[in-house]
DNA sequence: AACACGGGGGG
DNA sequence: CCCCCAGTGTT
């Protein structure tokens, strides 16, 4: 920046006009510890903090609210989620995604449980040597749950700097930069309130689409703002196009209405998950293969195609049911028989249950 | 540095 | 339909 832009520009932007902005306007979220009763000095408790940031990784605050609530009533402390056996943990996370995440959040509790006495570390190094946590979760729990002075950079953040600065250089190649002014601006008082002020600002107002600017606390030294268009920030590198795959699903059923299901191994996609049998999801599918890639022999009967979308490819599964089947002793490989009514119990991802209901319409609606 | 890893809501 | 989201771990 020469001398002249330096002399004109606008003021540098504060913490407290931000903090100022969050007491009138911050959100009242379950995990979150409003403003008024921070500063009587209540402070958030850190396995809230924890539990929600790793809920909150990648997943929008409305899909969390329902979850954060569940885990806490069922693992009041993070030595009961210790204590909790996996199946039940992923059981309870299935839905939210990024299942990874679940099985580091069990690892992470038993860190704390039996290597930190039940106290979570109050350092950002500290925190991000345990499991599932890492530059982000360990700042935000650092800042929010200890009043460390950390610099937190989630996406919002990541926005709302970029549109401040005009930064124009793409992302992810920005990332350094851009922590840099968040360090430069997170204050040593409030630095929590201060990094969730910049979500709240970044999901509320500064917005990938249509953000409303004449609301912004900031707009006085936006520099998006004054000499270019918001929406054109942050800059972001080419993304790539989604490959699709093909395969088949099995949905078999017993004389009891019991169903075929197995458990996928633990790590990689909807690692240690629950599926019905399904064939090898590959780029093309061999139709004379589909009927002999069957757990068993059966009357398969062709119920249509679901699809689901991943991260990184699209997935189309044909879907066929057999019922009544007669359950041979040593039958399914590795795979079990559970009564259709316990479905809701099962750590079954969304793939899954649409798979089951294409089937079975009525599988998931039958209680309540 | 690039890739693998879910799912849902908004425009 | 496309985009994005309170990112982390692996290669």
């Amino acid at each position: 920046m020469n001398v002249k832009s330096r002399i004109y520009a606008e003021p540098q932007p504060s913490a407290g006009e931000l903090l100022a902005w969050y007491d009138r306007h911050h959100r009242d979220l379950p995990w979150r510890t409003s403003p008024p009763m921070a500063a009587k000095g209540l402070r958030a408790n850190p396995y809230h903090v924890w539990l929600s940031e790793v809920m909150l990784q990648q997943t929008t605050v409305q899909a969390v609210k329902p979850y954060f609530l569940k885990f806490l009533e069922r693992w009041p402390t993070v030595i009961d989620l210790a204590r909790a056996p996996t199946e039940d943990v992923m059981a309870a996370w299935a839905g939210l995604g990024y299942y990874a995440r679940a099985r580091n959040l069990k690892k992470c509790a038993e860190a704390v449980a039996d290597l930190h006495g039940g106290i979570f570390p109050d350092t950002q190094e500290g925190l991000q040597s345990l499991p599932g946590i890492g530059d982000y979760t360990s700042a935000a729990i650092a800042a929010i749950a200890f009043n460390r002075q950390a610099a937190v950079m989630d996406g919002n953040v990541e926005r709302v700097v970029s549109r401040l600065y005009a930064i124009d250089e793409p992302l992810p190649g920005a990332k350094p930069l851009i922590k840099a002014r968040v360090a430069d601006l997170t204050p040593a008082g409030r630095p929590g309130d201060f990094a969730q002020a910049m979500m709240d600002l970044g999901a509320t107002i500064c917005t990938p689409k249509r953000p409303a600017c004449a609301l912004c606390p900031f707009n006085g030294h936006c520099l998006a703002l004054r000499d270019h268009d918001p929406e054109q920030f942050p800059v972001k590198a080419a993304k790539k196009a989604k490959p699709v795959r093909l395969g088949a699903a099995f949905v078999a059923l017993d004389q009891q209405n019991r169903i075929l299901l197995r458990k996928r191994g633990d790590k990689g996609l909807l690692g240690g998950m629950t599926e019905v049998p399904t064939t090898e999801w590959t780029a093309r599918i061999d139709g004379d293969d589909t009927e002999a890639s069957a757990p068993l022999s059966a009357h398969w009967q062709p119920k249509g195609v679901i699809t689901h979308v991943f991260t990184h490819f699209e997935l189309r599964l044909t879907v066929f049911l057999a019922q009544s089947i007669k359950v041979q002793p040593s039958g399914a490989d590795h795979g079990w028989w559970e009564p259709l009514i316990n479905l809701e119990a099962q750590a079954l991802p969304t793939v899954m249950k649409k798979v089951i209901t294409q089937a079975i319409p009525e599988a998931f609606a039958a209680r309540r």
